[in-house]
DNA sequence: ACTACGTTGTTTCC
DNA sequence: GGAAACAACGTAGT
């Protein structure tokens, strides 16, 4: 056992060196320091079960990029005179046995707001508070702390962003020195009986070649890590006039050689980017420019969406689920598991919608505006399915998957929650073709339509069959026919939308399951009418 | 009851 | 590229 004072740095999120609090914390006065991840086998081993390679709950591909993530962590710990340590198993459990066997008197992580963090952070505190240890666990992930919002707004996160925006005001540290980088660390202490590890490969996780080539790791263009957050960083704050004239909704969606945003998301999912750490950045290129674009377009704008979301979700109890979520309207989705998989798989027939959904599972990213196509287009636009299995999907699939920001989308998307105008449903045909009317976008990530005349290439359908011939691809078997046609389908959804508003308008709110049956039977009694006079007549007898 | 406001729709016409 | 028409939501404040 080491004698002397020793600290543990359980790295979760938060995974760089600067602007790290808790590691910063947990360096000083201490003999000993041992730097911790548990990789938990939920999140990183293999389920074969799942639709996508991938643990039960993470697709490979954020996997890929959180071992990258983890190996520069580890190289960069290394140039500080200590390494990563790399423990296996239930992080609660982990950790209690760490913290038993070694010399730990301070214990270090970064504040997490998700309710899995909430819980097991919870439990873990008390341990150490049992066992005399100190903790110290900061908010570093966000730019403000989420409790904070909530307490100045009388107790309830708010809901929309212009209120968020004037109640976070600036930030406290906003013009304080972060601490970017540390000269070294102390020495890791006597490991004693624990397993360590170093990082992992994909195949040392269980995974095999097969599952690696469905991969396509070299299609992937983002790699994990600090290193690679801050050059990606350091590549586009020169160019001041993007930044300052950065405006997210003009944005072009269809750019795949060169993505038409920062594609620091990731890097803010992981904590490879320090949130605070690029507000200055941005802060620091405005103060040198005459005019700058401003939230909630602008860049620092979308930094502000990203704590709006968390704050919203930290304070609402089952923000992740329609049921029991006071800020979801309960609407009647429906439990069409076909129309589910054509969309996760690509397959709707629309090539605008398949195209984003290619690059999402290749890519694990996809711009902004994409998500807002295939979100629309699944539930409230066309298919009408339930936003909690799109959801699903995403969380999976995207490497930059953030449990408050990709469910705040959802609801919102889905109009569940924050906006409500149904009636603006983005066309599967149209929508693309404003931005890239040759359809490049399409050619690249569904290439069985490369060939297809940019007539046609966004309603392949519409094309003759001697087009379709020529360009090899005959709609029905070299790429499927549409699931459902845009206009009836989305002219159904707007219908279904009314009622099911005006339901939880009636019921303010209070809407139960018998409530959401006897509307879908209605809606669906509704249906029959219009399609078969008849019926509508024996009815009305 | 009325009004202002809210990330980021589509189509048509100029 | 911009403007207007289309059809029109809920929330928060008065």
């Amino acid at each position: 056992m080491a004698t002397g004072s020793g600290s543990l740095m359980w790295f979760r999120k938060g995974l760089r060196i600067h602007d790290n609090p808790a590691l910063e914390r947990a360096s000083g006065a201490s003999s000993f320091l041992y730097p911790v991840f548990v990789i938990d086998p939920r999140y990183m081993a293999p389920d074969r079960r799942a639709f996508s390679p991938g643990s039960s709950l993470a697709g490979l591909n954020r996997i890929r990029f959180l071992l990258e993530s983890l190996s520069d962590l580890d190289s960069s710990l290394r140039k500080l005179g200590s390494r990563l340590l790399v423990l296996k198993g239930d992080p609660g459990e982990v950790l209690v046995r760490c913290l038993k066997e070694w010399n730990i008197n301070k214990l270090c992580f970064e504040y997490d707001t998700e309710p899995y963090y909430q819980s097991l952070d919870e439990k873990l505190k008390s341990f150490a508070s049992s066992a005399g240890i100190e903790t110290f666990s900061p908010v570093s992930h966000t730019l403000f702390n989420p409790a904070d919002i909530i307490e100045k707004n009388g107790g309830r996160p708010p809901l929309s962003y212009q209120s968020f925006v004037k109640l976070a005001g600036k930030p406290l540290w906003e013009s304080s020195t972060l601490n970017l980088s540390i000269s070294s660390l102390p020495p890791i202490g006597d490991v004693g009986s624990m397993e360590i590890s170093e990082v992992p490969t994909i195949i040392e996780l269980g995974y095999s070649d097969s599952e690696l080539n469905v991969l396509q790791v070299d299609e992937t263009p983002f790699r994990g890590g600090e290193s690679e957050a801050l050059k990606r960083l350091k590549e586009f704050l020169p160019n001041k006039a993007w930044v300052a004239n950065f405006e997210k909704p003009k944005g072009d969606p269809s750019a795949f050689d060169k993505p038409d945003t920062t594609v620091l998301s990731p890097y803010l999912k992981f904590g490879c980017l320090s949130s605070g750490y690029f507000y200055q950045c941005l802060n620091d290129v405005y103060r040198d420019v005459k005019k700058h674009t401003q939230p909630p377009v602008s860049l620092l704008g979308q930094l502000l969406w990203r704590d709006f979301f968390y704050t919203v979700a930290f304070g609402t109890p089952n923000f992740d689920r329609m049921k029991g979520n006071r800020i979801c309207k309960q609407i009647p989705w429906d439990e069409r598991d076909e129309l589910l998989a054509a969309w996760r798989e690509a397959r709707t027939g629309y090539p605008w919608i398949d195209a984003i959904m290619v690059q999402l599972k290749k890519w694990g990213w996809m711009h902004h505006l994409a998500r807002h196509c295939v979100a629309c287009f699944l539930t409230r636009g066309d298919l009408f399915v339930h936003w909690e299995k799109g959801r699903d999907v995403f969380e999976r699939l995207l490497i930059d998957s953030d449990w408050a920001i990709n469910n705040g989308n959802w609801l919102w998307l889905s109009c569940s929650s924050f906006f409500y105008q149904y009636n603006r449903i983005y066309s599967p045909i149209s929508f693309g073709k404003k931005y890239d009317p040759n359809g490049n976008y399409i050619r690249h990530f569904l290439p069985v339509l490369k060939d297809m005349p940019k007539e046609y290439i966004y309603e392949p359908w519409t094309a003759p069959l001697s087009v379709q011939t020529k360009a090899k691809c005959i709609i029905g078997r070299d790429y499927p026919k549409t699931v459902v046609g845009h206009d009836s389908a989305s002219k159904e959804c707007r219908r279904k939308m009314g009622e099911a508003y005006a339901l939880n308008q009636r019921l303010n709110g209070s809407v139960s399951e018998q409530d959401l049956k006897n509307l879908r039977r209605k809606l669906e009694e509704d249906r029959t009418e219009e399609v078969n006079p008849r019926t509508m007549k024996q009815k009305r007898i």
